[in-house]
DNA sequence: CTTACTGCAAATAGTTTGCAAGAAG
DNA sequence: CTTCTTGCAAACTATTTGCAGTAAG
C-alpha cells in the first residue's frame, strides 16, 4: 500500500510542476514541523515571525493548493475558523475539550472498520474523515454528577 | 423512568422560560419537519416563504439560543457555513459527497462504542459528536480504480 | 522572456451586536 | 408596566479575488 505515497519526495515533485516559492517552502515547512493542527492565521503568524515575507492571502491560497495536491488536510473543529495538519500516514481523530478548548488527538480502529463497513454497504468511496468528538476533558470534566440532565438520552451507554 | 422525552414537552417548558414568540416556535417547527439539515440561510428563507416575519439575525440569535438548551445539534460540514438539525434520539453520521454535494445520513454503532471506550481510556466526557466522511457517493464514484489521481479538471490555481 | 505567483486592497460570505421599537408575561 | 425579543444596519471574522508588479523556470 505504500508504493506510491511521494510526502517524503523533493520539492520539485511535491508541487506537481508548480513553481517553488519561497513562501510554499516555508509554509509546507512549518506546517510539517508544526505538532497540532494551524489555523491560516497562525501560519501566516509564525512566517512573519521568522522573518519570511508574505502575505495572508498568498497563506489561503496555498493551503489551498496544498489540500488540492494532498499535502495537507483540512480539519472543521468546533471553532470558527479552519485547521490545517500534514497529511500523515497515521490517521488520527480529534477531542476538543468545551471548557479549556484543547484538542486532543487519538487514534482508534474504528474509523477504519467503519470506512470498510460503509464502502461494502452503500457503496461510498471514502477518501476523508473527520471524526470529533466535543466534551469536557478529564480535568474540566464536573465532578457531581448531574440528576435531571436533559440532553443525554441516547440509549444509555 | 427517566426516558423523558423532552423533545415532545409542552412549548412552555422547551424555552425555559424564555419568552415564546412566533419567531421561535416557528423556526423550531421547521428545523423539526426538515428532514435534513439546514442552514441558517435556508432556514430564513423557508420561514419567509411561509409568510413569517422575521430577520436573518433573529434566526442567528435563536439558533444560538436553540442550540445551549440543547434543542438542535450544530454541524460543521465542509462547508463555509454551519448546518443545524433537531436533536433526536437517533444518532446519526454523515456523509458527503465531495462531487455531487449531496449529504447522506447512516448510522453506526461504532460511534458509540467509539465514546465508550474514549471514557474508559481517557476520562474524556463526551457530550457530542461530529463524524463525517468525504467522499463519493455510489453514482459519483468514478468507475475507474484512480484512487491517487487527483482527477477531474484542475484547472489552474 | 514567459507564465505563474505574490501583495495589496477591495469584495464576499457567514455571523454577531448595538440600539430603539415592539411583543410577551 | 417590565423585561425579553426583534429588526435594521453596521460591525466583524474568515476567506477570496482582481490587478499590476515580481520572481521562477
Amino acid at each position: 500500500m505504500d508504493s506510491n505515497v511521494s510526502l517524503e519526495s523533493s520539492t520539485k515533485q511535491r508541487f506537481a510542476g508548480r513553481k517553488i516559492t519561497s513562501q510554499r517552502t516555508l509554509l509546507l515547512d512549518l506546517i510539517r514541523k508544526a505538532d497540532g493542527h494551524l489555523s491560516a492565521d497562525e501560519l501566516y503568524r509564525q512566517a512573519r515571525e521568522m522573518g519570511a515575507s508574505l502575505s495572508l492571502s498568498t497563506v489561503y491560497r496555498n493551503l489551498r493548493l496544498f489540500k488540492k495536491l494532498n499535502l495537507i488536510d483540512e480539519h472543521h473543529l468546533a471553532q470558527e475558523h479552519h485547521h490545517y495538519e500534514a497529511r500523515s500516514s497515521t490517521e488520527h481523530q480529534h477531542l476538543i475539550c468545551l471548557d479549556c478548548g484543547q484538542v486532543i488527538e487519538f487514534q482508534s480502529s474504528f474509523t477504519k472498520r467503519m470506512k470498510q463497513v460503509i464502502r461494502r454497504k452503500m457503496g461510498f468511496e471514502i477518501t476523508g474523515a473527520e471524526v470529533h468528538f466535543m466534551g469536557y476533558c478529564a480535568r474540566c470534566r464536573p465532578q457531581e454528577e448531574q440528576v435531571n440532565t436533559p440532553a443525554r438520552s441516547y440509549g444509555h451507554d
